[in-house]
DNA sequence: GTCTATAGTTTGATAGAC
DNA sequence: GTCTATCAAACTATAGAC
């Protein structure tokens, strides 16, 4: 059972985490600092290590964050029956959420914190997001590694150049599911000849 | 005419720029420090200064260099005179020039050194290189925006893929060939339709 | 052109009072 | 649990002697 105790610090550690993610959008993830970061929450800095043992651990912290919230984005789309509109739709669904946030993609997706490698825990969490991916890919009949392998590039190469180009538009995400369909009828072409 | 002095003088700079790539290979190139650098180089951090007035001026200086590589990378590049054959060399070429040295491509094609942006001079390097790409993509008869910006987040997808998840092996960069022609067929269906 | 010395920041982290 | 005070380290950049 949670004590009011733990209750309350738990609603710190959500505030912090907040206040994080505000400031990595503002600043981008590499240029968080715990200085402003209390700052934004409206404690002293040396408080914040009441909740995290170091900046890793924060780091570490919002990654698995960041990755419940991709988890729940994906479990809650709604996916059609047929199996490659499936497919369609939850690639588009990690697309628009890494877009949806930069700062966090960089933290998730990227590798835009040097040094920064996530915990035993928090990686578990990226991996059960890649496996939901994964099994809907298996569904429509992707499970060669290779043709695996294809299909996430070309998502994260969409998404990628998305990002650094055209933040907020769509100019290459407009493309998704036509490379998909380029993507999946060559895989078909192959099985069928 | 180059004097004795200007000749010392720029190959000093040159010195420098290569003890800067190295540090870069070594600690990625958001952790390159001007007191690591001069010791690198063997002179005292302020000396520095005489031949760069400010870190961001060693950046540009370093994606002009870059960008300078990759050009006569590309251009030193033979390319078969049938076209699509000539599209897939080049494009290979670019992405081999890229995992050839993670931290060079950290500096010029990912975005890894926080609040860095090139000089308009040394920007036009990289248009140049950009452009080197297109006019193959041209010949090959892609000539409609959103072909030309599938065709750059193919091959990106796939050199990024390759640099995060298994550098220095080819998993990823193996499907480029197949990739590019898989999509320059479906244009010349559509074409042709 | 290179040096010594140092200014001036910013940063992550710790000690100890309350 | 939050604070004040502070440390120790790293960094970019400048001043001025030689």
């Amino acid at each position: 059972m949670a004590s009011a105790v733990t209750e309350r610090r738990e609603a710190r550690i959500e505030q912090i985490l907040e206040s994080a993610w505000q400031l990595a959008r503002e600043n981008g993830i590499a240029g968080l600092s715990l200085h402003a970061l209390a700052r934004e929450v409206g404690i002293r800095q040396p408080s914040l290590y009441e909740y995290f043992d170091s900046k890793r651990a924060l780091y570490d912290a919002m990654f698995a964050d960041g990755n419940r919230q991709l988890l729940a984005h994906l479990d809650s789309t709604r996916l059609p029956t047929e199996s490659r509109a499936a497919l369609k739709k939850i690639l588009a669904a990690f697309v628009d959420f890494a877009l949806e946030d930069p700062a966090r993609c960089e933290l998730l997706v990227q590798r835009h914190v040097p040094g920064f490698t996530p915990s035993a825990d928090s990686y578990t969490l990226a991996q059960d997001a890649l496996g939901r991916v994964i099994a809907v890919m298996h569904r429509a009949g992707v499970t060669a590694q290779s043709d695996i392998d294809c299909l996430v590039a070309i998502t994260a190469g969409l998404m990628e150049a998305q990002l650094a180009n055209d933040p907020g538009g769509s100019r290459w995400r407009r493309h998704l599911g036509r490379l998909i369909d380029m993507y999946l009828d060559d895989v078909q072409r192959k099985g069928t000849r």
